[in-house]
DNA sequence: AAGTTAATTCATAAAATACTTACTTAGACT
DNA sequence: AGTCTAAGTAAGTATTTTATGAATTAACTT
């Protein structure tokens, strides 16, 4: 009885795929639904294994969930990292940080989400995490260094602290990602959509450029 | 036997007040801990009444949710109403506009919670709601009229849409009130402190204005 | 004061859900 | 080939959590 159909009734062992398997699948439930949404069944499902892999590989939901966290937020400092900001000229250095950010989470959603659960957690799990902490201090130095070389050639007109910027180009490139449902309900204009999301970006593109250089030849009216 | 303290065995019969102590508990609990995260246990017991009256008056957790939801955006409305903003000359109003959006969203953190929730809910019930899509153009016209004339004065700079800057004003007065746990962890910097809002006050306000008048007397550097 | 309504309580069902015990078997290693 | 380890399976349990049926009691009406 030759099986034609192999009805995956064994899964094949390869410890590393099923792990590797069920971090992604749970890296989608908690990002759509959140820890507490998140059902340990449907992850397991997903994968098409049995719900007892997620223990023996894991130990618990609430362990899965920490991996899934250090899993998203270890990606995010290695993309910052090539951005060499120092090398270019204050208003291209800008321009580029800012639309490196929106770039970033506009093509991440996952992470997005996955921040969201977090803070509704009040960061309860992100605290715990080693690589969280390190390496934030170049980029905020960096943009330290534009503004200051910006203000020192004349082309920033106005001094901001470097947080409080880096803090409103995030905001400015995720806050309708984050609450897009509601203020879509609200507006009744879809703030998800990729029209809206693209005038988004130039949108913030322009209002952080002309926020720094105050007003310059790009008066438009 | 004189029962000298009353030991609350038996409840007062006020369904208005027991329907609104519901109402409250329900919403403390759902903004801090999410639909699913929150239990129906627990708002009773905050309440201190029977958790069958929790489905005497509301039916369901889901219901409950709903009539938080409704609850907490009508109020919002009602405060926007009043700004008066075509009275103020543009400068004056577009600042008017900032300070009151930083301070709304700053002074009701239930609500920041509440939408959140929503959101990770996809708007789910939001979009049930009636009085929610009503009278947000009123709004949206409002600052297209500041715009128009900000232009028409040469106060203003730079022509943007009025619900992009709009969204703009809620994004760089509420994205650390949603993310403060994320962000502080990964900055060092305690975000949700009084100080750092304060700060962020001022940095909003600034921005904005810079944003929108381009350079003008108020370069500091 | 009796009678009606509905607010409140008590006890418990019913469902969902995270997690376990006990077992099987594939694959690696000698 | 034989054995040992751990990947994987089957089936089940314990607990939490939402929800209900029916009795009880306070307040209001006439």
């Amino acid at each position: 009885m030759t099986k034609t159909t192999p009805q995956k009734k064994t899964r094949s062992r390869d410890p590393e795929r099923t792990k590797a398997q069920l971090t992604e699948a749970a890296l989608s439930e908690f990002a759509d639904h959140g820890f507490h949404g998140a059902r340990v069944d449907r992850i397991t499902r997903a994968v098409g294994c049995n719900p007892r892999l997620l223990y023996h590989y894991f130990g618990s939901k609430e362990k899965l969930y920490v991996a899934v966290i250090e899993h998203i937020f270890a990606d995010i400092r290695a993309q910052e990292r090539d951005l060499e900001l120092a090398r270019l000229e204050p208003l291209a250095a800008m321009r580029r940080l800012v639309e490196f950010t929106y770039d970033f989470f506009d093509g991440n959603p996952l992470f997005v989400k996955m921040a969201r659960n977090e803070n509704m957690l009040e960061g309860k799990f992100i605290v715990q995490t080693e690589a969280v902490r390190t390496s934030s201090q170049p980029l905020i130095d960096a943009i330290s260094g534009i503004i200051a070389r910006g203000l020192a050639d004349g082309v920033f007109k106005h001094r901001y602290d470097a947080l409080q910027i880096y803090i409103s180009i995030v905001a400015l490139s995720a806050y309708h990602l984050n609450n897009g449902h509601t203020l879509t309900a609200i507006f009744g204009v879809d703030l998800l959509s990729p029209e809206w999301r693209q005038e988004r970006r130039a949108h913030t593109i322009a209002m952080v450029m002309n926020a720094v250089t105050g007003g310059d030849s790009s008066c438009k009216s």
